[in-house]
RNA sequence: GCCGGUGUAGCUCAGUUGGUCAGAGCAUCUGAUUUGUAAUCAGACGGCCGGGGGUUCGAAUCCCUCCACCGGCUCCA
């Protein structure tokens, strides 16, 4: 007999040898029918696998990450199985399951497949699924396998197995499709009740630009109809919440063919809100000693060929225009730092001094490859609120932390509650990425790690994701259809003030180093506002909205009242417009609230002769009269209760 | 940049197999209406059917090419 602790930490007894799926039938016959593979001490196995020691076991349903990753990676498998019916030759790459579903990477050969060829497909896998297949697992050795997909002529699998320590691989085979696989799987294919493919794009094979590109297939599936509907719907109303979409019905902001691919237009009403951003960090940045700088938007090349950019990302910038005269080349300016350096090389500084911080909304361009962009968050000319902290060796630390400070301030004033951090620390096996010493990136690395800990902060560490010159910070938001983009970001840089030889009199009266960090909350304000559309669905906090207020005269009588209403209100600096048109209220009160407003301001017979106003709230409804001072008092605490989350 | 898709009025979309197929609603403008908490009525304006080239007696419709956009891949200082 073994010992099994179910996550309640109730323990049984079961022979050895018991599977997942016996435990769940000596639970429930419903968890039986329900649950999609077992957790076996933190490991995802089959659930006809035997466990033949005493165990922590979790048993996985569609409510559990795990059970759903089972389900995909087994949908995965049936499309492909579907493929190579309705394709035969089909060659397979990868088919994992991923957070939203699943996909293949493919290689048709002769064949070609759209968006058309889905539904065939999805009945194909619906028809295979009813066969209940089930999922064999069969374990061979390596060499075996190597010799099966080399006659096969399957390059992609002779290419993973390559990759695969010697011993024992795992196989799956349902129905007629047999696949190199870790698993787990389901015992067979009937969970899988509704299916839907959702894209289909090009990938590269292992990632890597210079080698094939593959078809990858995107796809969902659900144990029921009725979830693959409502996923759809769900995708529906994600899709209202686009920046896109959003920034063009509001008139926040636009592109032209005729100005250039990724260079945003900013309309009067999403520039009122991006400097009324911009405004709320400038206040937060005066209160904690940065100095504000402002630099142009061209430089000698050779300021980023001293930098270490040029080399590294000469490619990425725009080409380099010339003077006519003399033939001497500027780039328009991929980033602000260089210049930073060159505004603190004009000084002297002491110890004393430090740290200095340079902070400016630097707009910046850069040559982003065409089938990148994307909206706001992904464009060529941009708007950074970098600044650069010189401090020394000693402070780094404090100064990181106070900037995380600002950062989740930010985010705390904004609502931002899902987002996720990331340690980008460097890839110990590819130091020629990387410029800088080890013994200073050991320090920038260990001064991130100690700082995110200090704030008790769950961060995720991935190796490889540094800067060239750094180490860095990410926080990163997800996007209406849960894409993630990376806003704030602190990163740590031992490097350009070598580069730039920027130096500080120490205490011992010898010149020293300062130590850099970039650092930007918002990362860019068109990246954030975007994410800020996408967030709120265009409903912005009132504070940061551009239209406050419109007053709704009832008829012309009244338009010498709502006028005079309208001017009181803007005077008190809540931005007010006046809808004058000869439509009904009705009218007016429903476009105003499509144009999400936050307040109604209706003025008629009866609030002309007291001297009041009638206000009615966006998205509630009539809140009743006020008079117009009552009105402002009221709007000003509504700000400040949502602005004035303290900063420390 | 690569793979796949899309491109008809400011917006959302119709437009059968190439043959009165240049349309609708909203928006805009002009009238009328003078309106009380989510759509008043009528009329007008508006498109080289993304640009260019081709096939054809004839192209929004088929082909090529360029541009832009969408979904991914790669990249992201």
């Amino acid at each position: 007999m073994i010992r099994i602790t179910l996550p309640d930490n109730s323990q049984k007894e079961f022979p050895q040898g018991v599977t997942g799926l016996e435990i769940a039938k000596s639970i429930s016959e419903g968890l039986a029918r329900n649950v999609l593979s077992v957790t076996v001490n933190g490991e995802v196995w089959d659930l006809d696998r035997p466990i033949t020691e005493d165990a922590r076991v979790k048993l996985n349903t569609w409510n559990d990450k795990e059970g759903k990753a089972t389900m995909w990676h087994s949908s995965a498998h049936l499309m492909a199985e579907a493929i190579e019916a309705l394709y035969p030759g089909t060659k397979f790459g990868i088919g994992p399951d991923v957070e939203n579903g699943f996909y293949y990477d493919i290689d048709l050969g002769e064949h070609t497949i759209s968006s058309n060829d889905f539904e065939k497909i999805e009945k194909k896998m619906l028809e295979l699924a009813r066969q209940k297949q089930p999922f064999e697992r069969k374990e061979i050795p390596k060499s075996e396998a190597l010799d099966y997909y080399t006659r096969k002529g399957d390059q992609y699998k002779v290419d993973l197995l390559q990759d695969l320590e010697d011993g024992t691989i795992s196989f799956y085979e349902s129905g007629s499709f047999t696949d190199l696989c870790r698993g787990p799987h389901l015992i067979d294919t009937s969970p899988i009740k509704a299916v839907k493919l959702l894209s289909i794009a090009g990938a590269y094979w292992r990632g890597d630009e210079n080698s094939k590109q593959l078809t990858r297939v995107y796809g969902i599936s659900f144990p029921k109809q009725k979830q693959l509907k409502e996923y759809l719907q769900m995708l529906e109303e994600a899709k209202k919440r686009d920046h896109r979409k959003i920034g063009r019905e509001m008139e926040l902001f636009a592109f032209s063919p005729n100005v250039g691919q990724g260079l945003p237009l900013w309309l009067p009403k999403g520039a009122q809100l991006r400097e009324n951003l911009e405004k709320f960090l400038k206040d937060v940045q005066r209160k904690s000693g940065y100095l504000p700088v402002i630099t142009p938007h061209i430089a000698n090349k050779n300021l980023y060929v001293t930098s270490g950019h040029y080399e590294k990302y000469g490619q990425d910038s725009f080409q380099p225009i010339q003077t006519p005269a003399e033939g001497e080349e500027f780039l328009l300016k991929p980033m602000n730092c260089p210049h930073h350096c060159e505004i603190y090389n004009n000084k002297q500084y002491s110890y004393k001094d430090l740290p200095v911080r340079l902070a400016e909304f630097g707009t910046v361009y850069r040559y982003e490859q065409s089938g990148e962009l994307h909206g706001l968050t992904r464009v060529r000319g941009f708007t950074q609120d970098d600044a650069h902290i010189f401090c020394r060796p000693d402070q780094v630390k404090e100064e990181f932390l106070k900037v995380m400070d600002i950062i989740l301030y930010i985010f705390k004033a904004l609502d931002f509650k899902d987002y996720s951090v990331q340690i980008s620390l460097r890839d110990p096996d590819n130091h020629e990425k990387y410029i800088g010493t080890d013994e200073n990136w050991d320090k920038a690395e260990k001064a991130i790690i100690e700082a995110v800990e200090e704030k008790g902060i769950e961060a995720e560490v991935e190796l490889g994701e540094a800067a060239f010159y750094g180490p860095k910070l990410d926080f990163m938001v997800k996007d209406a259809i849960g894409r993630k983009w990376q806003l704030g970001t602190i990163q740590v840089d031992y490097n350009l003030p070598d580069r730039f030889d920027l130096e500080y009199t120490g205490s011992d009266n010898q010149k020293h180093r300062p130590v850099m960090i970039h650092r930007a909350p918002f990362g860019s304000m068109e990246r954030f506002v975007a994410v800020l559309i996408e967030h709120c669905a265009g409903n912005f906090p009132l504070w940061l909205t551009p239209e406050q207020a419109i007053v709704l005269p009832i008829s012309e009588k009244f338009e010498k009242y709502a006028k005079k209403v309208l001017n009181l209100l803007n005077n008190s600096e809540i931005r007010t417009l006046i809808d004058e048109r000869s439509e009904k209220t009705g009218k007016k009160i429903r476009d105003a609230e499509t144009r999400k407003i936050p307040f109604m301001i209706i003025v008629g017979e009866k609030e002309e002769n007291e001297g009041t106003i009638s206000v009615r709230k966006h998205g509630v409804g009539d809140l009743g009269s006020f008079t117009p001072d009552e009105f402002i008092e009221f709007v000003n605490k509504e700000i400040k209760e949502i602005t004035e989350i303290e900063y420390l």
